[in-house]
DNA sequence: CGTACGGTTCTTGTATGCAAGAAACGAACC
DNA sequence: GGTTCGTTTCTTGCATACAAGAACCGTACG
């Protein structure tokens, strides 16, 4: 039950708020506070930096790194063309277990909508995308994917954005068209419905998300 | 000149197949090799293994992976939907440089195809695909697109596989149908072409494949 | 008051030493 | 002859020590 990666442990307190962006990550303290020594953690840092969550300043430190604006599109534009990808995938494979899944999600996610209960809409809308990326029976898609959404922090993202009703109705009928094209075995629709929906979700966190960390172009 | 970091060098040991799949990969080898201590290529091989390019037995030893038959699938599929991403993108850029460049490739490629050069036309392929990918402008995309290629040790297959005359006329012929939907600005036709290229060579890929290197379940 | 300079402190970067575990080898036993 | 058990050897895993460089602070000077 504790054997959880140093890897993941230390990810999880950047990505849970532990460390703000900009903050100092110091091997020093992550080591005492996992009680192991400074090189493992530096092992940590080195590949949390590959995954482009926090930036290593030689000689001078860790640092939370916090993704422009530029970045959080690029990365939409990726969850777009990988989540189309799984959908289409998912598609072809006919009835699987987690076409089940959706279907459930489906339903629930109906109820959470009619209830307008936005944060229990929150996390069938995470459930909703990874068990389609799961489904997909691609693993490496699912490597790529998982490493993209670490880098969107995403958590944080839609929990924001379905608070606007609106956006949660449009969001729960874009879900149906997706699952629907599935169940038909029709992956073309599936992929086409499944990057609609990711793209305007996107709109709609880009849109709320406003202004607030543009740039961080201090090494430029 | 020298600057070039220690992952990069090991990473282009394994690519370059100074260690072949399946060798173990040796700390302390590597350490006299570039006059370090074994610490930073610890490191090193820690990120490598989570680039998927070779795999940390605990307590045993890192070897160097040799992708199953399966896993070239799911990159081939990545493969497609990443480039049909940047192709789509670059599209709607407009003319960039790297429209120019595309057309001098053509325009190589053309000559390289007439001439039967298939060695050439390789290269002209690899700097293809390349270009396309990093005219789409999108760093992230970049940065996955790297990864993914990494994994695939994408220049062994692709050498061998326009060793096919045929294949080689077609692939020509396809990437004429990609620049030219690029020079029109039309993305969804840029991303149709350019999938449906990769999709082609892929098969033509997996087919020159035939057999060599299926199963490596030795984690049972 | 502002600025430049020197020392102090804090951070990472790397080498090294030792421990732990796995595999390989060999001998004894059945 | 085959199998099992103990020992040796090789590998990584981690802790520690030390070095190097960057940032910071206080002071002196203009």
């Amino acid at each position: 039950m504790t054997d959880v990666s140093l890897l993941d442990r230390v990810r999880d307190l950047v990505l849970g708020g532990e460390y703000e962006p900009g903050d100092l990550v110091p091997e020093q303290t992550l080591a005492e506070q996992f009680g192991v020594s400074r090189t493992p953690v530096r092992e940590v840092l080195k590949q949390l930096q590959n995954e482009g969550l926090v930036e290593i300043r030689p000689r001078v430190g860790t640092f939370v790194r916090h993704p422009s604006q530029r970045e959080i599109v690029e990365l939409f534009q990726l969850k777009e063309a990988l989540e189309g990808l799984a959908a289409g995938l998912l598609a072809q494979r006919g009835a699987v277990p987690e076409l089940q899944s959706l279907e459930e999600n489906l339903v629930a996610s109906d109820r959470a909508a009619l209830d307008g209960d936005s944060q229990r809409y929150a996390e069938l809308v995470h459930e909703f995308h990874w068990t389609i990326v799961r489904g997909s029976d691609n693993q490496k898609l699912l490597e790529h994917y998982q490493r993209l959404m670490n880098q969107l922090a995403y958590h944080r993202i839609v929990t924001r954005t379905v608070a606007d009703p609106a956006r949660l109705i449009n969001s729960n009928s874009e879900h149906h068209k997706v699952v629907d094209a599935i169940r038909n075995k029709n992956a073309v629709n599936a992929e086409f419905s499944m990057r609609q929906h990711v793209n305007a979700s996107s709109q709609a966190a880009l849109v709320s998300r406003g202004d607030e960390g543009s740039s961080d172009d201090v090494t430029g």
